[in-house]
DNA sequence: TGAATATTAAACCTTTTGGTTTTATATTCT
DNA sequence: AGAATATAAAACCAAAAGGTTTAATATTCA
């Protein structure tokens, strides 16, 4: 079995510092929402940015350390895609904290309700 | 009005970072999930961790500034307490990949329907 | 006024991050 | 076999992160 638990129920603060980690990069979120789209490969997805090949090519190292990103190896070319598995950790984590601004919309509408 | 646009619409990419940055952090983290209990100062926020105060006096900083926690100072002491706009700024960028682990949640419940 | 308290600021140190360029390693094509 | 291609690895560098300890700044209390 892998390292963590099958469902993402666990708390593991090493792999919520990886994943928060790796969403705070505005050209590893550039990546992720390119991977919305379709898989690509290491040079189509470095292909847009000014950065070099080679920090692209780490920043993937970084997504993909973090369960963002699979990798799937074909010869020379690498083909990556969305993990969004780990996208919804994160997702679980900040969910815990809905209720605060659920909360905040809902006295917001009260108030308004109750204006003459 | 503020740096940021009224409804969290905007792509801001210097905002996200600060916000994932900060959220990446479990110290940070922590000092967010005590604060959804109740508001707290500083030295009581402090108190838990094994780093020292200063530290921590830091961390809340990086949590201002990246609008998680909102400071009201009241003479020497300072009450911290959770702002969750920027929470939501960062959920709301998720939710943008919640179709995803949506599909692959239906596409598995489809094909567990399938099997005899 | 003077001591205690709450917090920040400053100076410093080590490790990590994010980038570069150059080199190496497979793999594919001719 | 040999050239071209896709990617990683290595070596290097500057800046940022995260921590420490010691000082400074307000504020409160006796």
């Amino acid at each position: 079995m892998s390292r963590r638990a099958s469902c993402a129920i666990v708390e593991d603060d090493d792999h919520l510092d990886r994943v928060f980690g790796a969403l705070s990069h505005r050209i590893r979120r550039a990546l992720l929402a390119r991977l919305g789209e379709s898989p690509a490969t290491i040079g189509e997805l470095a292909a847009p940015f000014e950065v070099s090949l080679p920090a692209v090519s780490k920043h993937l190292r970084i997504l993909e350390e973090a369960g963002l990103v699979k990798r799937d190896v074909d010869g020379r070319v690498h083909h990556c895609s969305l993990d969004t598995r780990a996208l919804a950790d994160a997702e679980q984590w900040l969910g815990h904290y809905r209720v605060f601004w659920d909360e905040t919309l809902e006295a917001l509408a009260k108030h308004v309700e109750q204006e003459p």
